[in-house]
DNA sequence: ATCGACCTTCCAGCAACTGGAAGGTCAAGC
DNA sequence: GCTTGACCTTCCAGTTGCTGGAAGGTCGAT
């Protein structure tokens, strides 16, 4: 199939997937014409790349994890590392935007937002706490 | 002052003060020698550069910011709309990370981690839910 | 034959830096 | 007075993960 059918199946854009060809992550057969042909396997990975993009994924562990995916004989605890490293780093990111979240909450609580010019987020800003 | 001691009271990367001064957020003097020359009034605006950043406004709300913050005749309205706008933003971005960390942890859940070739985490990206 | 929808490649750009090369300057120590 | 090393300068390229656009080839239907 062309790549606009992959892409629908997908979910991915057309640019992305010929993006991830670039990059090495999919090699899809190419027809008389030039055209991409993408065979059902492929819509299979591209799913695959979709979904764990989607899940926070680097280019990099997708490409990690799509070999361990490929590989009949893999281990899945290696999987399982890739998948619990990320966990902390989503939990570290929670944390981080918490804590900024409350800070930025408490400006813009203490700023009266009229026209005069003082204001209490830049008094902030500015002079630290 | 020169640029590495502004960099350590600022406690931003002299790079990357540099590059601020690329994309015109603050005009040092030059001295003789072709080194730039800190002012005391810089360094507060690095800092002030610095801490906005940290709390999550891209370059472009911190160049309204410090333009705001150099403009005596300012409404503090429009400080507390760009950091209300800002606010939004972190919810959107925690209530995204929680919901993965859900999926994620569910899936790190499920894998027993061992050396058998089959492994939840990479059928469910595969298969999807 | 021609139209529009598709496909191809290549080039450029986004954010916000970061790294490195090649070279100038300055202060201290011998 | 010369060398050493820590600074400083500019410029160019790379990072991540795409996205947009230009210029042109192909396909199917009318």
């Amino acid at each position: 199939m062309n790549i606009g059918e992959a892409s629908e199946r997908s979910g991915l854009p057309a640019k992305t997937i010929r993006y991830y060809e670039d990059i090495g992550l999919i090699r899809p057969e190419r027809g008389g014409n030039g055209y991409r042909d993408y065979a059902a396997s492929d819509v299979h990975k591209l799913r695959f790349l979709q979904r764990s993009r989607g899940l926070g994924f680097s280019v990099d562990e997708c490409r990690q994890l799509l070999a361990l995916y490929e590989d009949k004989a893999r281990a899945s605890a290696d999987v399982k590392d890739i998948a619990e490293s990320k966990l902390g780093e989503i939990d570290r990111k929670i944390r981080e935007l918490t804590e900024l979240r409350r800070t930025l909450e408490h400006l813009v609580h203490a700023c009266h937002g009229n026209d005069r010019p003082d204001c209490p987020i830049l008094e902030e800003l500015s002079d630290g706490r």
